[in-house]
DNA sequence: AATAACTGTTATCACATATTACATAAAAAG
DNA sequence: CTTTTTATGTAATATGTGATAACAGTTATT
Protein backbone atom coordinates (compact mmCIF):
# COMPACT_ATOMS: atom_id res chain seq x y z
CA UNK A 1 0.00 0.00 0.00
CA UNK A 2 0.84 3.88 0.11
CA UNK A 3 0.48 6.62 1.85
CA UNK A 4 -1.62 9.04 2.33
CA UNK A 5 0.21 11.97 0.69
CA UNK A 6 2.50 11.10 -2.29
CA UNK A 7 0.21 12.85 -5.58
CA UNK A 8 2.95 14.04 -6.64
CA UNK A 9 2.61 17.19 -5.58
CA UNK A 10 5.32 19.21 -4.36
CA UNK A 11 4.55 21.04 -1.00
CA UNK A 12 6.94 23.39 -0.93
CA UNK A 13 7.54 24.64 -3.57
CA UNK A 14 5.05 26.57 -5.54
CA UNK A 15 3.54 24.86 -9.04
CA UNK A 16 2.57 26.62 -11.97
CA UNK A 17 5.04 24.97 -14.64
CA UNK A 18 4.36 24.59 -18.26
CA UNK A 19 0.54 24.75 -18.96
CA UNK A 20 -2.50 23.14 -17.45
CA UNK A 21 -3.53 20.45 -20.30
CA UNK A 22 -5.92 21.28 -22.90
CA UNK A 23 -7.54 24.49 -22.04
CA UNK A 24 -10.85 24.08 -24.29
CA UNK A 25 -8.45 24.80 -27.54
CA UNK A 26 -8.39 27.96 -28.81
CA UNK A 27 -9.59 28.84 -32.53
CA UNK A 28 -7.54 28.31 -34.61
CA UNK A 29 -4.95 25.01 -33.47
CA UNK A 30 -7.17 21.87 -33.93
CA UNK A 31 -7.98 20.19 -31.20
CA UNK A 32 -6.06 17.27 -29.71
CA UNK A 33 -7.75 14.38 -29.58
CA UNK A 34 -7.22 12.18 -26.09
CA UNK A 35 -8.15 9.09 -27.13
CA UNK A 36 -11.04 8.78 -24.82
CA UNK A 37 -8.44 9.16 -22.04
CA UNK A 38 -10.85 11.97 -20.10
CA UNK A 39 -13.50 8.94 -19.79
CA UNK A 40 -10.83 6.34 -17.94
CA UNK A 41 -11.56 5.59 -14.74
CA UNK A 42 -7.81 5.53 -13.79
CA UNK A 43 -7.08 9.28 -15.87
CA UNK A 44 -10.17 11.02 -14.61
CA UNK A 45 -9.03 9.72 -10.61
CA UNK A 46 -5.52 10.62 -11.03
CA UNK A 47 -6.25 14.32 -12.51
CA UNK A 48 -8.84 14.51 -9.58
CA UNK A 49 -6.85 13.93 -6.88
CA UNK A 50 -4.47 16.14 -8.14
CA UNK A 51 -6.77 19.33 -8.06
CA UNK A 52 -7.76 17.98 -4.81
CA UNK A 53 -4.40 17.87 -3.49
CA UNK A 54 -3.31 20.95 -4.66
CA UNK A 55 -6.51 22.57 -2.89
CA UNK A 56 -5.77 20.64 0.23
CA UNK A 57 -1.98 22.18 0.37
CA UNK A 58 -2.89 25.83 -0.51
CA UNK A 59 -5.86 25.48 2.44
CA UNK A 60 -3.09 24.51 5.16
CA UNK A 61 -0.59 26.28 3.62
CA UNK A 62 -0.56 28.50 6.74
CA UNK A 63 0.21 25.23 9.08
CA UNK A 64 2.51 24.09 6.54
CA UNK A 65 1.01 20.45 7.21
CA UNK A 66 0.60 18.22 4.13
CA UNK A 67 -1.89 15.61 3.59
CA UNK A 68 0.02 13.04 4.99
CA UNK A 69 0.98 15.31 8.06
CA UNK A 70 -2.44 15.47 8.74
CA UNK A 71 -3.36 12.33 8.41
CA UNK A 72 -0.85 11.10 11.36
CA UNK A 73 -1.48 14.17 13.43
CA UNK A 74 -5.16 13.30 13.24
CA UNK A 75 -4.32 8.92 13.99
CA UNK A 76 -2.19 9.97 16.87
CA UNK A 77 -4.63 12.47 17.77
CA UNK A 78 -7.29 9.67 18.26
CA UNK A 79 -5.48 7.58 19.58
CA UNK A 80 -2.75 8.44 21.86
CA UNK A 81 0.15 6.23 22.48
CA UNK A 82 -0.08 3.72 19.73
CA UNK A 83 3.49 2.50 18.79
CA UNK A 84 4.81 4.09 15.67
CA UNK A 85 4.62 0.51 13.93
CA UNK A 86 0.57 0.32 14.43
CA UNK A 87 0.05 4.05 13.33
CA UNK A 88 2.35 3.78 9.57
CA UNK A 89 0.75 0.25 9.49
CA UNK A 90 -2.98 1.93 9.40
CA UNK A 91 -2.04 5.09 7.27
CA UNK A 92 -0.46 2.64 4.66
CA UNK A 93 3.15 4.27 5.07
CA UNK A 94 6.05 1.68 5.66
CA UNK A 95 7.78 1.92 9.08
CA UNK A 96 11.27 2.62 7.77
CA UNK A 97 9.92 5.66 5.56
CA UNK A 98 7.67 6.73 8.66
CA UNK A 99 10.69 7.19 10.51
CA UNK A 100 11.82 10.13 8.89
CA UNK A 101 7.94 11.55 9.57
CA UNK A 102 8.10 11.32 13.09
CA UNK A 103 11.04 12.90 13.12
CA UNK A 104 9.91 15.81 11.50
CA UNK A 105 6.92 16.24 13.81
CA UNK A 106 8.78 15.80 16.80
CA UNK A 107 11.41 18.39 15.26
CA UNK A 108 8.48 20.70 14.85
CA UNK A 109 7.45 20.12 18.73
CA UNK A 110 3.81 18.59 17.73
CA UNK A 111 4.48 14.91 18.19
CA UNK A 112 6.57 13.07 21.12
CA UNK A 113 7.74 9.62 21.03
CA UNK A 114 7.31 8.48 24.62
CA UNK A 115 9.03 5.12 26.17
CA UNK A 116 6.75 2.55 26.66
CA UNK A 117 6.16 0.21 30.28
CA UNK A 118 6.24 -2.77 29.06
CA UNK A 119 8.02 -2.98 25.91
CA UNK A 120 11.48 -0.80 25.75
CA UNK A 121 11.26 -1.30 21.67
CA UNK A 122 8.54 0.61 21.15
CA UNK A 123 7.65 3.94 20.82
CA UNK A 124 4.22 5.51 22.03
CA UNK A 125 3.58 8.64 19.84
CA UNK A 126 1.46 11.15 21.60
CA UNK A 127 0.92 14.93 20.42
CA UNK A 128 1.81 17.73 22.56
CA UNK A 129 -0.79 20.72 23.35
CA UNK A 130 1.21 22.89 20.61
CA UNK A 131 0.39 19.35 18.48
CA UNK A 132 -3.18 19.55 19.55
CA UNK A 133 -3.47 22.76 18.83
CA UNK A 134 -1.84 23.32 15.62
CA UNK A 135 -4.31 20.17 14.54
CA UNK A 136 -7.16 22.08 15.61
CA UNK A 137 -6.23 24.41 13.30
CA UNK A 138 -5.64 22.38 10.68
CA UNK A 139 -8.80 20.45 11.20
CA UNK A 140 -10.46 23.54 10.86
CA UNK A 141 -8.87 24.77 7.42
CA UNK A 142 -9.73 20.91 6.12
CA UNK A 143 -13.12 20.78 6.66
CA UNK A 144 -13.45 24.69 4.74
CA UNK A 145 -11.31 22.78 1.74
CA UNK A 146 -13.79 19.56 2.43
CA UNK A 147 -16.89 21.76 2.35
CA UNK A 148 -15.61 23.82 -0.89
CA UNK A 149 -15.28 19.76 -2.21
CA UNK A 150 -18.68 18.92 -1.38
CA UNK A 151 -20.15 22.24 -3.23
CA UNK A 152 -18.64 21.29 -6.30
CA UNK A 153 -20.45 17.78 -6.07
CA UNK A 154 -23.64 19.30 -5.60
CA UNK A 155 -26.28 17.40 -4.10
CA UNK A 156 -25.41 14.38 -2.67
CA UNK A 157 -22.58 13.97 -5.11
CA UNK A 158 -20.49 14.13 -1.81
CA UNK A 159 -21.56 11.17 -0.32
CA UNK A 160 -21.52 9.32 -3.97
CA UNK A 161 -18.24 10.15 -4.89
CA UNK A 162 -16.91 8.45 -1.52
CA UNK A 163 -19.50 5.37 -2.24
CA UNK A 164 -17.68 5.11 -5.49
CA UNK A 165 -14.36 5.72 -4.13
CA UNK A 166 -14.86 3.02 -1.67
CA UNK A 167 -16.27 0.20 -3.40
CA UNK A 168 -12.78 0.73 -6.03
CA UNK A 169 -10.15 0.73 -2.74
CA UNK A 170 -12.56 -1.93 -0.87
CA UNK A 171 -11.04 -5.86 -0.80
CA UNK B 1 0.00 19.82 -13.27
CA UNK B 2 0.74 16.62 -13.47
CA UNK B 3 1.43 13.24 -14.99
CA UNK B 4 -0.61 10.80 -15.76
CA UNK B 5 0.98 8.33 -13.82
CA UNK B 6 3.07 9.26 -10.43
CA UNK B 7 0.54 7.14 -7.72
CA UNK B 8 3.52 6.57 -5.92
CA UNK B 9 2.93 2.92 -7.27
CA UNK B 10 6.37 1.25 -8.26
CA UNK B 11 5.97 -0.34 -11.25
CA UNK B 12 9.27 -2.24 -11.79
CA UNK B 13 9.27 -3.71 -8.32
CA UNK B 14 6.82 -5.92 -6.65
CA UNK B 15 4.59 -4.35 -4.38
CA UNK B 16 3.60 -6.06 -1.18
CA UNK B 17 5.23 -4.71 1.78
CA UNK B 18 4.16 -3.73 5.38
CA UNK B 19 0.44 -4.63 5.72
CA UNK B 20 -2.77 -3.51 4.26
CA UNK B 21 -3.98 -0.48 6.25
CA UNK B 22 -6.39 -1.22 8.62
CA UNK B 23 -7.85 -4.76 8.04
CA UNK B 24 -10.57 -4.90 9.90
CA UNK B 25 -9.16 -4.92 13.25
CA UNK B 26 -9.16 -8.67 14.19
CA UNK B 27 -10.66 -9.45 17.46
CA UNK B 28 -8.55 -7.99 20.40
CA UNK B 29 -6.89 -5.02 19.78
CA UNK B 30 -8.77 -2.38 20.32
CA UNK B 31 -10.22 -0.74 16.97
CA UNK B 32 -7.74 2.31 15.50
CA UNK B 33 -9.63 5.56 15.56
CA UNK B 34 -9.23 6.50 11.84
CA UNK B 35 -10.97 10.21 12.75
CA UNK B 36 -12.69 10.54 9.97
CA UNK B 37 -10.07 10.17 7.58
CA UNK B 38 -11.92 7.61 5.07
CA UNK B 39 -15.19 10.04 4.69
CA UNK B 40 -12.74 12.91 3.30
CA UNK B 41 -12.64 13.11 -0.48
CA UNK B 42 -9.05 13.32 -0.64
CA UNK B 43 -7.78 10.13 1.47
CA UNK B 44 -10.79 7.98 -0.34
CA UNK B 45 -9.32 9.78 -3.93
CA UNK B 46 -5.72 8.76 -3.25
CA UNK B 47 -6.56 5.31 -1.98
CA UNK B 48 -8.95 4.75 -5.04
CA UNK B 49 -6.55 5.77 -7.01
CA UNK B 50 -3.79 3.58 -5.78
CA UNK B 51 -5.42 0.71 -5.90
CA UNK B 52 -6.60 1.45 -9.86
CA UNK B 53 -3.61 2.03 -10.97
CA UNK B 54 -2.11 -0.96 -9.45
CA UNK B 55 -4.64 -3.09 -10.86
CA UNK B 56 -3.98 -1.11 -14.39
CA UNK B 57 0.13 -1.87 -13.91
CA UNK B 58 -0.53 -5.64 -13.30
CA UNK B 59 -3.32 -5.38 -16.27
CA UNK B 60 -0.36 -3.86 -18.50
CA UNK B 61 2.93 -5.75 -16.91
CA UNK B 62 3.43 -8.26 -19.90
CA UNK B 63 3.91 -5.44 -22.15
CA UNK B 64 5.28 -3.55 -19.69
CA UNK B 65 3.50 0.14 -20.34
CA UNK B 66 2.74 2.23 -17.51
CA UNK B 67 -0.23 4.22 -17.27
CA UNK B 68 1.47 7.64 -18.22
CA UNK B 69 3.31 5.23 -21.29
CA UNK B 70 -0.12 4.76 -22.33
CA UNK B 71 -1.31 8.00 -22.26
CA UNK B 72 1.64 9.05 -24.20
CA UNK B 73 1.06 6.04 -27.14
CA UNK B 74 -2.68 6.89 -26.81
CA UNK B 75 -2.58 10.60 -27.86
CA UNK B 76 0.45 10.05 -30.31
CA UNK B 77 -1.43 7.40 -32.33
CA UNK B 78 -4.66 9.49 -32.31
CA UNK B 79 -2.44 12.94 -33.49
CA UNK B 80 0.61 11.61 -34.98
CA UNK B 81 2.95 14.33 -36.04
CA UNK B 82 2.42 16.31 -33.09
CA UNK B 83 5.46 18.16 -31.28
CA UNK B 84 6.70 17.24 -28.05
CA UNK B 85 6.20 19.97 -26.32
CA UNK B 86 2.58 19.51 -27.43
CA UNK B 87 1.67 16.12 -26.12
CA UNK B 88 3.28 16.89 -22.74
CA UNK B 89 0.91 19.86 -22.75
CA UNK B 90 -2.04 17.60 -22.90
CA UNK B 91 -1.31 15.38 -20.59
CA UNK B 92 0.16 17.76 -18.16
CA UNK B 93 3.89 16.53 -18.12
CA UNK B 94 6.44 19.27 -17.85
CA UNK B 95 8.51 19.48 -21.16
CA UNK B 96 12.03 18.84 -19.91
CA UNK B 97 10.36 15.54 -17.99
CA UNK B 98 8.91 14.57 -21.18
CA UNK B 99 11.99 13.76 -23.12
CA UNK B 100 13.52 11.33 -21.11
CA UNK B 101 10.03 9.63 -21.41
CA UNK B 102 10.60 9.79 -25.25
CA UNK B 103 13.35 8.76 -25.38
CA UNK B 104 12.74 5.39 -23.78
CA UNK B 105 10.10 4.99 -26.05
CA UNK B 106 12.17 5.37 -29.01
CA UNK B 107 14.39 3.31 -27.35
CA UNK B 108 12.21 0.45 -26.98
CA UNK B 109 11.10 1.20 -30.85
CA UNK B 110 7.33 2.31 -30.23
CA UNK B 111 7.97 6.12 -31.43
CA UNK B 112 10.08 7.99 -33.67
CA UNK B 113 10.95 11.73 -33.38
CA UNK B 114 10.47 12.93 -37.20
CA UNK B 115 11.77 16.41 -38.53
CA UNK B 116 9.42 18.98 -39.18
CA UNK B 117 9.65 20.71 -42.71
CA UNK B 118 9.20 24.25 -41.36
CA UNK B 119 10.64 23.70 -37.96
CA UNK B 120 14.25 23.01 -36.92
CA UNK B 121 13.54 23.12 -33.31
CA UNK B 122 10.64 21.13 -33.02
CA UNK B 123 9.93 17.36 -33.23
CA UNK B 124 6.95 15.63 -34.33
CA UNK B 125 6.47 12.24 -32.70
CA UNK B 126 4.55 9.45 -34.60
CA UNK B 127 4.05 5.67 -33.85
CA UNK B 128 5.87 2.81 -35.09
CA UNK B 129 4.35 -0.24 -36.85
CA UNK B 130 5.81 -1.90 -33.40
CA UNK B 131 4.43 1.00 -31.56
CA UNK B 132 1.15 0.83 -33.21
CA UNK B 133 1.00 -2.88 -32.68
CA UNK B 134 1.66 -2.18 -28.69
CA UNK B 135 -0.66 -0.06 -28.79
CA UNK B 136 -3.55 -2.09 -29.81
CA UNK B 137 -2.21 -4.37 -27.43
CA UNK B 138 -2.36 -2.47 -24.79
CA UNK B 139 -5.60 -0.67 -25.40
CA UNK B 140 -7.08 -4.05 -25.53
CA UNK B 141 -5.96 -5.14 -22.23
CA UNK B 142 -6.77 -1.75 -20.80
CA UNK B 143 -10.15 -1.82 -21.65
CA UNK B 144 -10.75 -5.60 -20.11
CA UNK B 145 -9.14 -3.30 -16.68
CA UNK B 146 -11.65 -1.08 -17.57
CA UNK B 147 -14.54 -3.20 -17.27
CA UNK B 148 -13.21 -4.55 -14.44
CA UNK B 149 -13.52 -1.31 -12.80
CA UNK B 150 -17.01 -0.93 -13.61
CA UNK B 151 -18.34 -3.88 -12.73
CA UNK B 152 -17.09 -2.85 -9.30
CA UNK B 153 -19.09 0.39 -9.65
CA UNK B 154 -22.24 -1.26 -10.72
CA UNK B 155 -25.15 -0.68 -12.86
CA UNK B 156 -24.36 3.45 -13.73
CA UNK B 157 -22.01 3.75 -11.12
CA UNK B 158 -18.72 4.17 -13.63
CA UNK B 159 -20.48 6.79 -15.54
CA UNK B 160 -21.34 8.45 -12.04
CA UNK B 161 -18.05 8.58 -10.82
CA UNK B 162 -16.50 10.11 -13.71
CA UNK B 163 -19.12 13.09 -14.07
CA UNK B 164 -17.78 13.49 -9.98
CA UNK B 165 -14.67 13.21 -11.05
CA UNK B 166 -14.60 15.74 -13.59
CA UNK B 167 -16.63 17.90 -11.47
CA UNK B 168 -13.36 17.77 -9.24
CA UNK B 169 -11.05 18.28 -11.81
CA UNK B 170 -12.56 20.87 -13.96
CA UNK B 171 -10.85 24.57 -13.57
C1' DA C 1 19.32 -21.37 26.42
C1' DA C 2 18.52 -21.07 21.57
C1' DT C 3 15.72 -19.34 18.11
C1' DA C 4 12.30 -16.60 16.11
C1' DA C 5 9.71 -12.45 15.70
C1' DC C 6 9.01 -7.49 16.55
C1' DT C 7 10.43 -2.52 16.59
C1' DG C 8 12.81 1.22 15.27
C1' DT C 9 16.50 2.73 12.58
C1' DT C 10 19.94 3.63 8.78
C1' DA C 11 21.36 3.37 4.28
C1' DT C 12 20.08 2.84 -0.43
C1' DC C 13 17.67 2.61 -4.57
C1' DA C 14 14.11 3.74 -8.02
C1' DC C 15 11.22 6.89 -9.76
C1' DA C 16 8.23 11.07 -10.29
C1' DT C 17 8.23 15.81 -10.37
C1' DA C 18 9.96 20.62 -10.32
C1' DT C 19 13.59 24.16 -11.31
C1' DT C 20 17.36 26.26 -13.61
C1' DA C 21 20.15 26.97 -17.33
C1' DC C 22 21.33 26.55 -22.09
C1' DA C 23 21.68 26.13 -27.30
C1' DT C 24 19.26 26.54 -31.25
C1' DA C 25 15.77 28.39 -33.92
C1' DA C 26 11.77 30.92 -35.10
C1' DA C 27 8.81 34.98 -34.48
C1' DA C 28 8.00 39.69 -33.28
C1' DA C 29 9.49 44.42 -32.78
C1' DG C 30 12.03 48.17 -34.06
C1' DC D 1 17.29 43.81 -41.68
C1' DT D 2 18.87 43.80 -37.09
C1' DT D 3 17.55 43.36 -32.27
C1' DT D 4 14.77 41.26 -28.99
C1' DT D 5 11.58 38.01 -27.50
C1' DT D 6 9.64 33.65 -27.49
C1' DA D 7 9.51 28.64 -28.46
C1' DT D 8 11.63 24.06 -28.31
C1' DG D 9 14.27 20.47 -26.85
C1' DT D 10 17.78 19.15 -23.71
C1' DA D 11 20.84 18.43 -19.59
C1' DA D 12 21.76 18.85 -14.90
C1' DT D 13 20.00 18.94 -10.62
C1' DA D 14 17.14 18.93 -6.40
C1' DT D 15 13.44 17.11 -3.79
C1' DG D 16 9.87 13.96 -2.46
C1' DT D 17 7.88 9.52 -2.17
C1' DG D 18 8.07 4.77 -1.95
C1' DA D 19 10.48 0.17 -1.66
C1' DT D 20 14.37 -3.04 0.02
C1' DA D 21 17.97 -4.78 2.69
C1' DA D 22 20.43 -4.98 6.71
C1' DC D 23 21.04 -4.20 11.53
C1' DA D 24 20.71 -3.66 16.90
C1' DG D 25 18.10 -4.14 20.66
C1' DT D 26 14.18 -6.36 22.71
C1' DT D 27 10.62 -9.49 23.46
C1' DA D 28 8.32 -13.87 22.55
C1' DT D 29 8.61 -18.91 21.44
C1' DT D 30 10.31 -23.28 21.57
Amino acid sequence: MTPPDGSGVARTRRRQADKAPSPPTGAGERAIDMGGLPDFIGYALRRAQIRVFEDFIRSLAKLDVSPAQFSVLLVIDRNPGLKQSQVSAVLGIQRTNFVAMVDELERRGLVVRQAVPNDRRSHALVLTDHGRENLRKAAKLQAKHERRLGERLGEGGREALLRLLRALAST
